[in-house]
DNA sequence: TTGTAGGCGTTATCAG
DNA sequence: CTGATAACGCCTACAA
């Protein structure tokens, strides 16, 4: 590999003019900088990020800490965070969480020592360890799919999401309308879903009911959302529509009302969350969570954090959306 | 941030002490590296990754490049190969593909201009290009479900996959036995995939017909699965099963059959591939993919080509296995 | 406008 | 066993 010395040799110029040139510096003669430029075509030279960033302070690496749960989900966030990087000279080096242990090793060292300049945080919720090891280092960190007042954050608006969701379920006659919910963070249980107040407040507002016995909160499988189903359906008074937390638990529930001869929309209505790809194809009703935005919007804020740190921490809440399909029963009730 | 001199100073040892300590050294005294070890607990010290690569001239990373197409593999790899680095040192950068422009971009530039020191490249052909500069630059290249000449590579045996589920299907009375299948690289149309290798040869064997209107290649898509299966319904002899290349596809296999009053498995047999989450909730009767252990086994392969990159190219080939659920009918040929 | 020298945080070599 | 000191590749004053 070329170095910037061999170039300088090469181009018989200093170092530091080779370093100019590279930066675009304007303080440089237009033959000098041809002739570095040609040099460092021939010689096929390109900077060593290492040497850069040692030099610079800067390593010009981002990290994203983000959990496993929902793979189409973090895969989309994960692709809207490439692409607002591909512009940029930045490189991704991701951690992906699955177990307690892989969260709190990824929250004892966030930026790896110094490997990254700035960490994207997805649906985690900042343990105060970790807080404290990125004041300790002045490591900007952004939030994605999560709140906290001490740091910045772009997350939807679960709460006004459920309330979409609900206010829908609760126009087309519903009087009945359960929750088969998922936490957002399963390493902490304790904090309450915004959907579930989003879901509790528009019944409220609506004058129904408010039924525990409606509340499910299950993991993120098909499986879960299956036997949540059973569960709500065995009730004395079973719900007349359903309100999932993720398209995935929905699928669930739409495989064990098919089981159970439970007509969807008829019997049964049913809105999921997240409008994954599945979504579309099996004609559920949903909240569309903006996934790639979600990426996109985290680095522009983590970008934005360094420049001016001394600025507040912004807090982006992006709108929830509802598209209605032909599991809630509007299209049929429409028809008629 | 403490530095390897701040720890010097305050052990009144010079660096050289420190870092010999740091690597663990046998030639330092034990009350010395006792004396060490303490300051550096009590600065917190933590020696930078940037540093120590500029040094060591090894920069403790590796470079992933991965498309976007298959989610759910693409996860399960990909969480298999962070599993492998867990005990080491070492951080994983990503680059995802989802068009060709972006392969274009990640190839051409394989380990980010020295930022890692080995690649592993998953389910994509290596370019021309590609090829050309791992040589170039020595960079250590591993594929990951794929296989070619130059490279070392760990996959799966695709061929024998197909093999063994065509022959599932034969022995259980199949005659009329089709194929959805994708492309394994979408960018490489042309290489014909070792799963319709492995189909064509296991119905040869049987002495069955070669129909090339059995043969579907579409994407991986639920929708693409569904149009697949309404191609093949209206043929004037439909085939009595189906071999689908992926999962996903099956998954529209299954749901156009039911759209369509095709009991599975009694009118239709239907194998899968990759065994997904969803196939087991299913019962979808399928080919499994160890997709984390590809993830794994590459890491090991990358690991080991940095220590002995004199040594051969290994070429891992993993043994596929069959799940059999309910979908190929083989469970209620057996309950007759 | 350009070259030189010092420094970024580590490791490795080489005297002592 | 230990302490200087020279790399590693680059950037950035500072001086010319």
């Amino acid at each position: 590999m070329a170095t910037i010395r061999d170039v300088a040799r090469e181009a018989a110029v200093g170092v530091g003019t080779v370093s100019r040139v590279l930066s675009g510096s304007p303080q440089v003669a237009p033959e000098t900088r041809a002739r570095v430029q040609a040099t460092i075509e021939r010689l096929g030279y390109r900077p060593s990020p290492l040497g850069r960033a040692l030099a610079r302070g800067r390593s010009q690496t981002l990290e994203v800490i983000v959990p496993l749960f929902t793979r189409y989900f973090y895969v989309e966030v994960l692709r809207g965070i490439e692409v607002a990087l591909a512009d940029t000279d930045y490189a991704l080096v991701i951690r992906t969480i699955e177990r307690p242990a892989d969260r709190d090793r990824a929250f004892a060292d966030p930026g790896s020592r110094g490997r990254a300049e700035g960490v994207l945080i997805v649906s985690l919720t900042p343990t105060a360890e970790l807080l404290a090891r990125l004041a300790a280092t002045a490591l900007p960190a952004v939030l994605v799919n999560n709140v906290h007042p001490a740091l910045p954050s772009v997350a939807l608006d679960h709460e006004a999401a459920a309330a979409l969701a609900v206010q829908h379920l609760v126009r087309l006659g519903h009087r009945r309308i359960a929750l088969v919910d998922h936490l957002e963070d399963p390493f902490a249980p304790s904090s309450p879903s915004g959907r579930r107040c989003g879901y509790r407040a528009t019944l409220a507002r609506a004058g129904l009911e408010l039924r525990p016995e409606y509340e499910r909160v299950t993991d993120f499988s098909p499986e879960a959302g299956m036997a949540a189903l059973d569960a709500l359906l065995a009730l004395p008074q079973p719900p007349t529509a359903v309100f999932a937390g993720s398209d995935t638990q929905a699928v669930g529930v739409l495989e064990a009302a098919r089981r159970r001869g439970v007509a969807v929309p008829d019997d049964l209505a049913l809105v999921g969350y997240n409008d994954i790809e599945m979504a579309g194809y099996l004609g559920l009703t949903t909240i569309r969570v903006p996934m790639r935005e979600l990426g996109r919007l985290g680095v522009q804020q983590l970008l934005l954090a360094f420049e001016t740190p001394e600025r507040a921490a912004g807090q982006i809440r992006l709108e929830p959306e509802l598209i209605v399909r032909h599991t809630c029963g509007a299209v049929q009730a429409a028809a008629r």
